[in-house]
DNA sequence: GTGCCTGCAAAAAATTTGCAACAAC
DNA sequence: GTTGTTGCAAATTTTTTGCAGGCAC
């Protein structure tokens, strides 16, 4: 993969001006997540590096997504459940999510006219934003077919 | 207040629906709830609570708000913190939020318009939307006036 | 009296932190 | 060699659960 490469040269960059110092682990995590599609919980950021380092612990994992969110390539996100999913932000597009609570799909949108409204509604109350999230919740088209069996654990 | 009234009777039926039973405790949670400004952390019900009766545990407060989840007097939100706040839901309309990011400010909105267009991105991927929570993060309009000090722990 | 409820304390689950050994510069 | 980093385990934080005694019906 080709984008890996710059992902990697923006963390870099940031641990530069940091002062902070490269290490196998950073690479190696950032590397998984890079790979990953993107919407990864930390536990299964964990099992990936460890199939490649088997010792590598979850407070590396832990404290490396927090400076990949520090420079911008990772946004972390609570998507209902308790334990946060990481989402590979790098120089991306703002989108937000639908997401299937039968099968757990999560799947990105964005929509100009929605922002756009999102904004005057925020003007209209005086409030200068910042960032926002918007979550549809529902029923993929595949699930929909399905009977509904279990709840999805997203 | 005269709406609190109409609320415990949805409580009460509640329970009478499920065959449970109405204890001092359970209305103390309630009232407490009901008389809170409708964005209240379990931690500050708890504290509420106590002033009444010392003696009421956390796993109270957690086991009665789950209850008046279920009935729908309460929804369960993730406003970025740690915590759950529970917001007041008795047979209001949906709406979304406004959060100050600096003093933690919570304000409500709707917009039909912003729904619709919900609607339509749902319905473009398939999904069939059963909730939906937007989020706008950003500084209200007098926070925008003063420098930053602190991070808002919403 | 029979069950549901409560408080307490222990358990869970997710994340953070202290620390001694270790690796990067 | 200095300083930041790692793995481990213990600590924290939020929420849940088991259980013996208590209260509602």
């Amino acid at each position: 993969m080709e984008a890996a490469g710059r992902l990697r040269g923006v963390l870099a960059r940031h641990l530069d001006r940091l002062g902070l110092k490269h290490s196998r682990q950073r690479e190696l995590v950032a590397e998984v997540f890079f790979a990953s599609d993107g919407h990864v919980a930390v536990e299964a950021l964990v099992q990936e590096a460890r199939r490649v380092d088997p010792r590598v612990s979850v407070a590396t994992v832990y404290r490396t997504m927090k400076l990949l969110a520090e420079c911008g390539l990772a946004v972390p996100r609570q998507f209902g459940g308790a334990q946060t999913r990481y989402e590979l932000a790098a120089g991306r597009a703002h989108h937000d999510h639908l997401i299937c609570t039968a099968c757990g799909a999560i799947v990105e949108f964005s929509s100009g006219r929605i922002e756009a409204l999102q904004a005057r509604v925020a003007q209209r109350h005086g409030f200068e934003v910042e960032t926002h999230t918007l979550e549809l919740y529902g029923r993929c088209a595949g699930c929909r077919q399905r009977p509904r069996l279990v709840e999805a654990r997203p």
